[in-house]
RNA sequence: GCCGAUGUAGCUCAGUUGGCCAGAGCAGCUGAUUUGUAAUCAGCUGGUCGGGGGUUCGAAUCCCUCCAUCGGCUCCA
């Protein structure tokens, strides 16, 4: 007899040979058809396997992560064995589950894949679903292993990296592959998928290394999930940027002025100038105070920082003077700048913490395949900051900044978000530089004060910056895709390279500390994952236009034109449709360009000094007093947007 | 930068086994309509078919090249 322990706490006692179906069929024969993988004692085991003695064993079903992970490996499989069925000559590679389903790097050798090719793979990857072949696991000598992909240099460099005794195939049908396990019990649990796209990806992600075809799928245990999930695509398309960006008239970019350079356009500039004016408002009351700086710089400034050396051949290249000697860079940051700034008088601790606030723009030589929309671009504006304080005054500061942050999200409506603390790699520490004794100090400040703040967050160790360990915010939107947005770095570097320094209680100069930040990330990439987050509904106090007045007819048009005056009285961005269209036409332009409010004007109107007030996506919300409205909407300003404390 | 795909009017898209003057809807302009909660009607304008080169009697369509965009990879101070 074997003991399992459930995660429940109940222990189950089952007989020799006793499979982790098994056990699920004896609590309910419901719960045996939906295990998708098991753990046990805190590996991965095969559903369908014997267990291996006495232990705690986990049930994993598809509202796990764990249960999607093996679902869509095993669909890997599949996928990899369908190909093989289609191109007898490709060359297998590896084939993981990643958040959305699956992939597959193949060598296609001469042959290639397309768009063309989806549909029979995919009805030819359910007909071999449909026959339930079993996944089974079994150790594979190295050397059997070897001989089995003489011809393949991709899993034979595998093969190599494991150790005899390890390694394990995992076959179904006729088709085996090296794995080392974790899979549904059958093919048959694989009842709909699509085969989503295929990319280029090199060989173990090096770019130095051969480029392989990677097929990306994914497939769900019911039709119905399939259905829902290429909803949910489309629903993302919709609320894209860079279409509701041209739709909404935000911005546009043009190729005579070039990659990855957005051109504002007005309703996107002055939507962006509200959302400065917003941050600089909180910043004055947290004791920031703007400073500005100019666009280029010295090389000698980024020698100084260490960017040049680090980021000098990756970027734009330097501008020359007319005369010779001297050479300018685009300014790719703007924290240097800020240092000079601290530096241009003395400093005393009582002076400190001081807070420089910049809408900086910078310029960044990205790689033209990264650029998208406004999310990657080569221009773009930081709301950034720095922080010059005592070591002791570092995590108050840190906690400070927290709160600003937070501020933000809540006023925007990002309630889903994860702190990141970005620390440094464990086993590869020579790219970061600075003294260790600085970086611990340093990772040790985010950690207690993400702490202390009671944030959700995780660590991940090698994502720190090479001048010091960050906290960054990644949120998640109204679709559930997560974005990193705003970021809050330590930096014991730049002030040891710029030689800060302010004069201490005890009369000896000291080395300030300096905190990075900023809440947005960047105006572009803040108004992007806005713009999808709300689909382009953005809260009234933002909105490029609040208030479209539509007159009935040109009778009305005084009328309209009176509210409209009355109503930018009072700060409220309001528009008069005057052309000779029918209401019905109107109310649909406005619906269709997102005007939170529309006010229909005519007789009644007119002669009650009223207005027919209709919302957004809501419909007709009968008429009221014209200064009524005016309260309402300002209370709902007032609500959306909170002093910040 | 790499792999793959795409590029036709301001926007969304038809048109490619090479062949009459390259089409539609929306937007724009002109006129009529004076309108009550999601598209009034008619007419008109608008395109070096991404740029350049080539093949051909003939190219939006085939080839080369450059540019840009999209999906990934790599990168992200």
């Amino acid at each position: 007899m074997i003991n399992i322990t459930l995660p429940d706490g109940n222990v189950k006692q089952m007989e020799e040979g006793s499979s982790a179906f098994d056990v699920a069929s004896s609590i309910s024969s419901g719960l045996a058809r939906n295990v998708l993988s098991a753990t046990f004692n805190g590996k991965t085991v095969e559903v369908m396997d014997p267990l291996p003695g006495d232990g705690s064993l986990v049930l994993h079903t598809w509202d796990s992560p764990e249960g999607k992970k093996a679902f869509w490996h095993s669909s890997a499989h599949l996928l990899a064995q369908t190909l093989l069925q289609f191109y007898p000559d490709a060359k297998l590679t590896i084939g993981p589950a990643i958040e959305n389903g699956f992939y597959y790097d193949v060598d296609f050798g001469t042959d290639s894949i397309g768009e063309g090719d989806f549909d029979k793979i995919e009805k030819r990857m359910l007909e071999n679903a449909r026959e339930k072949y079993a996944f089974k696991l079994h150790p594979v000598s190295k050397a059997d292993a070897l001989a089995m992909y003489t011809d393949n240099p991709f899993k034979t460099e595998l093969i190599e990296n494991l150790e005899d005794g390890d390694i394990t195939f995992c076959d179904h049908a006729d088709f085996t592959d090296l794995c080392r396990g974790g899979h549904i019990p059958n093919t048959g649990f694989i009842k709909a998928l699509k085969i989503m796209s295929v990319a280029g990806a090199y060989w173990r992600g090096n770019e130095n290394n051969p480029q392989l075809t990677r097929v990306y799928g994914i497939s769900f245990p019911k039709a119905s999930m399939l259905k829902e999930h290429l909803e949910l695509l489309e629903e993302a398309k919709k609320r894209d940027h860079r279409k509701l960006g041209k739709e909404l008239g935000l911005f546009t970019f043009s190729q005579k002025v070039g990659q990855g350079l957005p051109l504002w356009l007005p309703k996107g500039a002055a939507l962006r100038e509200r959302l400065e004016n917003f941050l600089k408002k909180a910043q004055r009351t947290a004791g920031y105070e703007q400073v500005i700086s100019p666009h280029i710089g010295n090389k000698e400034l980024y020698v100084t920082s260490g960017h040049y050396a680090k980021y000098g051949k990756d970027s734009f290249q330097p501008i020359h003077t007319p005369e010779e000697g001297e050479e300018y860079l685009l300014k790719p940051m703007n924290c240097p700048h800020h240092c000079e700034i601290f530096k241009s008088q003395p400093r005393s601790y009582r002076d400190l913490p001081v807070r420089f606030a910049e809408f900086g723009t910078v310029y960044r030589y990205e790689q033209s395949g990264e650029l998208h929309g406004l999310t990657r671009v080569r221009g773009f504006t930081q709301d950034d900051a720095h922080i010059f304080c005592t070591p002791d005054q570092l995590k108050t500061e840190f906690k400070k900044v927290i709160d600003l942050v937070l501020y933000i999200f809540k006023t925007l409506d990002f309630e889903n978000f994860t702190a990141q603390v970005s620390l440094r790699d464990q086993e590869d520490q020579s790219k970061y530089i600075g003294s260790e004794e600085n970086w611990e100090k340093a990772e040790a400040a985010i950690l207690e004060a993400v702490k202390e703040k009671d944030l959700p967050f995780v660590v991940e160790y090698g994502e720190a910056a090479f001048y010091g360990p960050k906290l960054d915010f990644m949120v998640k939107d109204a679709l559930g895709r997560s974005w990193q947005l705003g970021t809050i770095q330590v930096d014991y570097n730049l002030p040891e390279r710029f030689e800060l320094e302010y004069k201490g209680a005890d009369n000896n100069m000291h080395r300030p500390v300096m905190i990075h930040r900023a809440p947005f990330g960047s105006m572009e990439r803040f108004v992007a994952v806005l713009l999808e987050h709300c689909a382009g509904n953005f809260p009234v106090w933002l909105t490029p236009d609040q208030i479209m007045i539509l007159p009935i007819s040109d009778k009305y048009l005084d009328y309209a034109q009176k509210v409209s005056y009355l109503l930018k009285n009072y700060d409220l961005r309001a528009l008069v449709d005057e052309r000779a269209e029918k209401t019905g036409r109107k109310i649909r332009d406005a619906e269709v360009s997102k005007i939170p409010y529309m006010l229909i004007v005519g007789e009644k109107e007119a002669e009650a000094g009223t207005v027919s007030v209709r919302k957004h996506g809501e419909g007709d919300k009968g008429s009221m007093l014209l200064e009524e409205f005016v309260r309402m909407i300002q209370k709902e300003i007032a609500d959306q947007i909170a002093v910040f404390e």
